[in-house]
DNA sequence: AGGCATACCGGAAGGGCTTCCGGTTCATTG
DNA sequence: CAATGAACCGGAAGCCCTTCCGGTATGCCT
């Protein structure tokens, strides 16, 4: 049962898979509208070349910010362990907001994806992001025990939505804190 | 300023425009898969034809529920006039719920049209809707004061978007009691 | 170094939504 | 009733995402 002997990645292979991630971090940094055609063709590549490297457009998005949200679930942890579990879910709730807010367009596209637009290495350990911040309030007796991660997700994916527009910061806040008055015990 | 004399809409328009619907009816029911071009075959006209009718495809869809959504305004305004205003609320948010799941799939694009999936010709009305249940509520204090219905809003499209699963009735029981607690007023 | 199998490349092709425009038909007017 | 022109029809064409497959270049083994 030894892993197949993996035949070393080719190097004209690794050469394309980069340029053509580095293409479309231009491209969906400028606008988030550029097509798979124009990126294969800007990364010198046909497009045959860039749906073996990233199956989907999903995929290519999801791929291109993956350190991103690396960083966002590693926020989380630190969060729910230096402040008060209320504070800590409002100032990471807030963080995933602007993060939306930053790529909206491309948020759109991330939350069409799979279950809630994460593929199967980013969405684990979000849920556990979201999971160790619930358990805190719950244990503090300020958040409802027992609340499952996925329908926070499932709420948190709202915030992605709220369309670009000059009241948008405000009713960020508003949702966001009809959001956390759901999740808080009811004294 | 007298309006123009609009000329009467001609017949074969009529006709077109009733088979477009009645085709696209049955097409949608079936499975929410089809395409334009098979709508537009389907109904003996050309695409051409089906696009000046309905100058997309959600408003096309739209279009065919709009009957539908009236009857679910209406139903709002009755649960107001007729129960306590937690309980018409949650009565309300299944209804919404559950007719979402009925055509999962339609309420995905209708969700993705304008703002809210809405036409204006709806999407007035649907906001009047929630206001009334939300004005009952914070009249007799069971519900905060001065909550934006547009919030409320879009709150609820997260209900549309549970993906249909074996859990997905407890799912959308649950979410639903989160975001009725935010909506109430915290004794 | 040479040969082989494999992984990779690239573009043609299929299906979808939407736009555009020349040709046609029907309601209106004289 | 006939002529008229606005409104309507239909399909070709453009753009997009994705799949498929013959041709090719490269890592590995001898």
């Amino acid at each position: 049962m030894t892993p197949p002997p993996r035949r070393a990645t080719r190097t004209d292979a690794q050469t394309n898979r980069a340029r053509i991630l580095a293409v479309a971090g231009e491209a969906f940094a400028a606008s988030s509208g550029a097509s798979m055609t124009a990126i294969a063709k800007q990364a010198g590549v046909g497009v045959g070349t860039l749906y073996r490297h990233f199956p989907t457009r999903e995929a290519l998005i999801v791929e291109l910010y993956h350190q991103e949200i690396a960083k966002v679930i590693d926020l989380a942890h630190t969060l729910a362990a230096q402040l008060p579990p209320l504070e800590a879910l409002r100032r990471w709730f807030e963080e995933v907001a602007r993060y939306g807010k930053l790529k909206y367009g491309v948020s759109e596209v991330i939350h069409a994806a799979t279950n809630g637009g994460l593929d199967d290495r980013n969405y684990e350990p979000f849920l556990g992001a979201i999971a160790a911040l619930l358990d805190a309030g719950a244990a503090s007796g300020d958040l409802k025990p027992g609340i499952d991660p996925q329908d926070v997700l499932l709420q948190l994916s709202v915030l992605w939505r709220i369309p670009p527009a000059p009241d948008a910061p405000a009713r960020t806040a508003r949702v966001l804190t009809l959001i956390l008055d759901g999740l808080r015990t009811r004294p």
